[in-house]
DNA sequence: CCAAAATTTAAACAATTGTTTAATTTTTCC
DNA sequence: GGAAAAATTAAACAATTGTTTAAATTTTGG
């Protein structure tokens, strides 16, 4: 019979907080425990393991990191306005989870998790009809002439990278936090209006 | 008294192989042993410790990490042509080290090493005068008025990201890896195209 | 209220961690 | 050729790892 959901949850907050920052490798079950105020038999008790756990916390990180995509996509605006908003939700997103897109990438680049990516993350993106609306403004000759993946590439490497590259900005121009948060403000303008530019061909009657 | 060089070296190159790919936390001291083909005692003979063995192998992936850029800064060439061969030298560069963005940034990322960048490292790139062509060509109006902080941050985001999200990025789409090589290289001319674009001002008179 | 179930704990498990010791092998150099 | 130095090894060290066991505590439901 229950008796505290929150327990469960606890867990599950302490390991995200833990496994986020330090990753699987670079902590230990105990250093969760320690850190929801209890030992390490519990953690078993409710996850069966440390990897069961983790898969748990990397599932729901990364429905978090796709999650903010879909709402944009599936709103009734125009491509460009998409895009541009796309551009804004992620950055304030993503200032409130910093270390989302490097505990994403670096689990995925050391195969910390085996599993393909399941459907029910992408069909959702897929369901919004976004890429037939990118399709259909390609041939329409209102977008340049450029494959969904290599927007996304060129979308994504602009949105996350910033966000990965904190410590390695800061100190290469000698910079504290506060001026690289100020360059972030600046950097999501400048790739708003790059990509934008370039992606829509501007109208040929102006 | 010296009797082989090699192996000092030997060890230097399984350690690279194994701390890019795993990381520090993962990976033991025991698999870069076996990766010598040797034990452990000898890696502390060599080098005192696991963090001192990490250290020196992340100050040369530094190294190498920034050494692309001064060669290509150095020349007489003007901006425009330093940042498209900038880019192009990059890629062909992270090709052959597809790791060394992840890795850089992922031990930035963790503190894996404390230590600042060293001068020695980002001096060379001042002394190139870089910086001063810019901030000419800044005054002179051929290039848009942007902080030579964002350029970087625009020009490592479009460079980095893309060998760093591979995996991401096949199971996004459900892609192969030589799908997503071809995209790489659209990748690097839209790039290119992009900020050039972006960056100089188009000649008025044209 | 009280037995059964669920939760939480402390303790122990074997395996692995980074490091050190001391012995052995190989090389150096006179 | 043989002693000293350097290089390499196997073995052991204590500490930490993920996991399990079994006992203790708390909650549940009749």
């Amino acid at each position: 019979m229950k008796r505290d959901q929150s327990t469960e949850e606890k867990i599950k907050a302490a390991a995200k907080k833990v496994f986020m920052t330090k990753g699987f490798d670079g902590c230990s079950v105990r250093d969760i425990a320690k850190e929801v105020g209890s030992n390490v038999a519990l953690l078993n008790y409710y996850f069966r393991s440390k990897e069961k756990l983790f898969e748990l916390i990397f599932e729901g990180a990364m429905s978090d990191f796709l999650q903010s995509m879909i709402a944009v996509f599936s709103s009734d605006l125009t491509l460009k306005e998409k895009v541009e908003q796309l551009i804004d939700k992620e950055f304030s997103f993503f200032l409130e989870h910093p270390e989302l897109p490097m505990f994403i990438l670096q689990s995925l680049h050391q195969n910390k998790t085996d599993a393909p990516m399941p459907r029910h993350f992408l069909e959702p993106i897929a369901n919004t009809g976004i890429f037939e609306q990118f399709e259909k403004a390609k041939a329409q000759g209102e977008v340049r002439d450029i494959s969904i993946r290599n927007v996304t590439l060129l979308l994504m490497s602009n949105v996350h990278y910033p966000f990965m590259s904190k410590k390695l900005t800061m100190q290469f121009h000698g910079i504290t936090a506060e001026d690289f948060d100020e360059d972030l403000k600046k950097h999501k303008e400048i790739v708003k209006e790059l990509i934008t530019n370039y992606l829509f061909i501007s109208n040929p009657k102006a």
